[in-house]
DNA sequence: TCATTTGTAACCATTTTAGTTACAAATAAA
DNA sequence: TTTATTTGTAACTAAAATGGTTACAAATGA
């Protein structure tokens, strides 16, 4: 159960937002299309939120909307709002006494940091909107927005 | 302790042996030079063997050798021999009865794959070999090898 | 006032990872 | 042939991450 799915599921989220721009939707609809609890929902929100993407209103026609326009929400920042840690992690403590564990972890810092660059350069290139277009093919999506 | 540092220590790994091409080395001296148990060491010996990447021979003055030239070692095949998984996890079972639950996972598959993709292209044009010069400057390299 | 919904803490089961012990099998040296 | 060395692997443990769940306070609007 260790696979960690909150980026497919935040994206899954912002997309849902995107195709809802006149209504907020709730942590319990979320969790209805992703198959999920809305606890689960809410605990990806609060990252999200943090990192100003969505806005919350409790109670009564309540629920969660896209606080930009999906076009200006790229997959990178969605990505960069979920992790802390590097793609990579280095091990620990390489022996200092040892000619390569001495010189070991800058080099690897350093190919790793361009990998990692390349992967979220990638993501970058791709935003919310885009990927609301990409899920529905064009036909779907008028169809679908004259139901909203 | 779940941050994965396999790919870390098997680069690392991989840098001495390709420091020691004359003699084999040991799982006992690999693991002092990483800072951590033989065991550990053998495990992940166990997939680079796999891909052809390394040999062994046990008893005395056995130990772990290259089985290609450092210069014929990309960081990717590296990488590919250590995981199976995906970079970025797919949620299981989105809603078949929401217009994006049912649509999503193929247009996420698309994008992850590229990011991922971007990602592997980096660490394939380093080469194991790139790597031991990196560590050790040309005049600590140079130095390095004369002790061999 | 009341139903709805967010916000969050707390707890649990599952999985991954690294570390460790133990020991059989293979190898080379004495 | 005997012995020390070393790999190969199974088994177990502890720690951490993750997703799911219950519970409940706080905010909001009808």
């Amino acid at each position: 159960m260790n696979a960690n799915q909150q980026f497919s599921v935040s994206c899954h989220i912002l997309v849902l937002l995107a195709a809802s721009p006149a209504f907020p939707v709730t942590s319990e609809k979320i969790a209805e299309s992703v198959d999920t609890n809305p606890v689960v929902i809410r605990r990806i929100m609060s990252h999200l939120r943090q990192n100003g993407m969505v806005d919350s209103r409790p109670g009564a026609n309540g629920g969660w909307r896209l606080a930009r326009p999906a076009s200006q929400l790229s997959l990178h920042e969605v990505h960069q709002a979920l992790t802390q840690e590097t793609l990579f992690a280095l091990h620990q403590h390489p022996n200092p006494d040892c000619p390569i564990g001495s010189r070991i972890l800058p080099a690897l810092e350093s190919i790793f940091g361009d990998a990692q660059a390349a992967m979220e350069l990638t993501l970058a290139k791709t935003t919310v909107g885009d990927l609301l277009d990409k899920t529905l093919g064009m036909e779907h999506l008028i169809e679908f927005k004259e139901v909203l």
